[in-house]
DNA sequence: GATCTCATGTAAATTGTTACATGATTTG
DNA sequence: CAAATCATGTAACAATTTACATGAGATC
């Protein structure tokens, strides 16, 4: 488990509300990790519990009052336990591959759509995560340098959303001849 | 959710005891999807009640009897319909990339270690898929075409893992320096 | 003698998803 | 005037993980 860990990082790069977070887990850091935003109020509210982070309010008129999530001294130390002890590798549940593979079970045009449907959510991706990159690579060199390990991260999503499309490709044209 | 269809499609392709299923999702096809025994027996209960799948019973001596589970005719309307109707494009929780997006917290060599250890992992899984692949290529022509839709997914195992290979390399040596 | 494979399950805890709920402000 | 964004939550349900449980036969 790590949407704990997760909301710990993200937290100690910088306080956020609960709908920050949220808007993390969209976008900046979707590709690595995602979560709901039930997901992340109830967590928000289990760390609280736990004394790993803390949270002031701002008051708004109109709209639900903020409250700003800190990570606290002991949410600190968590932390850094957790990133000294090893993870597991991350084991993937991919329904499309087991639509495909039964592929024999539906018609060539169906699977060919649906290839091609997600096809355009990686393109989709992909192209956001090189928007990201351009991003880093326009930064002063120090500024690089404070955000290298949030860059090769990137790298990943990039390098795989990548990869996912040459394997798309490579599938279409097999299944089209 | 997809381990209902997941093990439809392999009951589709052979009848199985729960065992059996296991074994599948932990070798076989366990590079895209992956599922516990105690979460197979459970699943199969279901299905049963279901009525979308039925099982005989072969007695062992010494050991628990088997039960060899087949899909009934419901379930196999049950898996065309879902084939033909569009899935969800799956998302990653990644524990290393979170850990590694905080890569600052932790020492360099540490770090280093954590993406050697995954590294080794991967490479097992790739050599793994790689040797699935040459009994595929082993096969006769018709054969081949025969098994075209799984060895697709086989495809994108092995793109997958040589991604993330390379990407390995790539942020070692940017880390290291 | 210890560990692995075969073979099945139950129970509890945790995690994740879907649905429900509210309400103002901004954008198209 | 409809939809999206901001902002928070509760409740029910589904899925997954971890722990417990048994026991024979095979391998090291």
């Amino acid at each position: 488990m790590s949407l704990k860990h997760a909301i710990l990082v993200l937290l100690e790069a910088e306080s956020s509300t609960g709908y920050d977070l949220m808007r993390k887990f969209k976008q900046g850091v979707g590709y690595f990790w995602n979560a709901k935003h039930q997901q992340v109020y109830q967590q928000l509210k289990k760390l609280n519990n736990e004394g790993l982070i803390n949270y002031s309010v701002r008051e708004q008129s109109g709209k639900p009052d903020k409250k700003i999530y800190s990570i606290s001294e002991q949410g600190q130390q968590e932390l850094s336990t957790w990133i000294n002890s090893p993870v597991k590798p991350s084991k993937t549940n991919d329904a499309l591959l087991v639509k495909l593979y039964a592929g024999h079970l539906g018609s060539k045009d169906g699977i060919l759509d649906e290839l091609t449907r997600h096809q355009d959510s990686h393109t989709k991706t992909l192209n956001y995560l090189l928007k990201l990159e351009q991003t880093y690579q326009g930064l002063p060199p120090n500024q690089q340098q404070k955000y290298l390990y949030p860059y090769l991260t990137l790298r990943r999503g990039i390098l795989g959303e990548q990869a996912w499309l040459s394997w798309a490709q490579e599938a279409q044209k097999e299944i089209k001849k």
